[in-house]
DNA sequence: ATTTATTTTTAGACAAGACTAAAATGTTTT
DNA sequence: AAAACATTTTAGTCTTGTCTAAAAATAAAT
């Protein structure tokens, strides 16, 4: 039954620790982190003192920091409220899966235990969102996702979409110009061993997808 | 095609002039918008300064404020987020009608035209909130409620509640165990002159209603 | 038309969150 | 181990939005 005063620039940063630290486990430093928030060191040191005060975060100066325990906590709720608003967005109001992620960012803000589980309950308990990600549930507990990428099917493998690696629109808008939104089946024809592109089958259509696609596409083995 | 970047804060206090204006029409005093805000004299004026500034208002010193062309389109566009998230947390969510307020003062910060409304048209564009409030459209134009009060009806007349003037969670909940939400259908059997008190009917049960809530209770009379 | 009372503004401080420039600490290199 | 480089922190300033206390302007009253 914990308030747990805080600011959205808090919350952004908390956020911000929770995902470097889980592309890069351990100690976040202050640079990566400035670099993360788009702001400069110095502003990132005065933040981490703050929420080192707010126990939100264990800070030691020039060593890094990690989230604590209400830290993880809170961030984890920021992410499931995020995603959840994400699944309105597209499920309810219609938008596209490249144009949700600054509404959700703000969205993500709005405080109120009540309105996120109502919120998740008129969705249908929706474990994953437009982009594949999972959706914690309210006790922050994460369900696993399809980690493979397209890039390790061989000639002749077939796969469902789960999700991307790399959520800009440029990317997103591209996919859904292939037909590629999450759940759309794809069969690999060729591969090309000097730059590792696919001939691929989606539907009728094929195309020939880069390196990049194939490193930040995720699939399910079908 | 204006920007217009403002903040919370600014936003609420536009809303709050806004809300001045629409009961005592013309100039707006500091103290009454400080007390409005729930804030001191000293900060309504810092403010004031600052929306006069950005040309959101026109302030004279001493003389009190009043909104400008593009204030009041501010205003109004506010209003009309607040009551249409208002709906989606009463129609889609299932919150009771004392339960949205805050919530709603929270989400109508969000910024962006299209997030508005496409809200909008997943709603039906509604034309009233649920507490019987008019919802301007996007060109900011009202509609016009049933502004009868319960307290002018006389014995024998029967009337259709339309809305509320006082939005407070209390009244709202005695109402609503009255069953006396927004359509509610209701007939004044007796009223008694000396405190203007009323004997009603509401479905199969009669009750005594107050002058308080005979003054604060909109009904159409059919 | 002064005095009195009310309202409003200024002055000075404070907290949050940001910045730049400079100092301090840590890490690598030679 | 000192020099060089990279990283991080401190120091000082800015803006937004708030506060209290004091000064100034307006309105009311004698």
């Amino acid at each position: 039954m914990n308030a747990l005063l805080t600011t959205s620039a808090e919350e952004n940063y908390l956020k911000a620790i929770f995902k470097i630290a889980e592309k890069e486990p351990g100690v976040v430093l202050t640079n990566a982190l400035a670099a993360e928030m788009g702001t400069s060191a110095a502003s990132a040191t005065d933040m981490l003192k703050r929420l080192s005060d707010k126990q939100l975060v264990a800070y030691e100066k020039y060593r890094g920091v990690t989230l604590s325990e209400t830290g993880n906590r809170l961030a984890t709720a920021l992410i499931r409220k995020h995603r959840l608003w994400e699944v309105f967005l597209v499920d309810k109001l219609g938008f596209a899966w490249d144009e949700v992620h600054d509404f959700a960012e703000q969205l993500e803000h709005i405080q109120g235990e009540t309105l996120t589980e109502r919120l998740d309950n008129f969705l249908g308990h929706p474990r994953f969102d437009p982009h594949g990600d999972p959706i914690p549930d309210a006790q922050g507990k994460w369900m696993r996702r399809t980690q493979t990428r397209l890039l390790t099917l061989s000639p002749g493998q077939r796969g469902i979409v789960t999700g991307v690696d790399d959520h800009s629109p440029t990317f997103l808008q591209y996919l859904a110009e292939l037909g590629l939104s999450l759940g759309a089946e794809l069969e690999v024809l060729e591969r090309t061993a000097y730059d590792q592109s696919a001939k691929v089958r989606i539907g009728e259509r094929e195309t020939v997808l880069s390196e990049k696609v194939g490193q930040n596409l995720f699939v399910r083995i079908i």
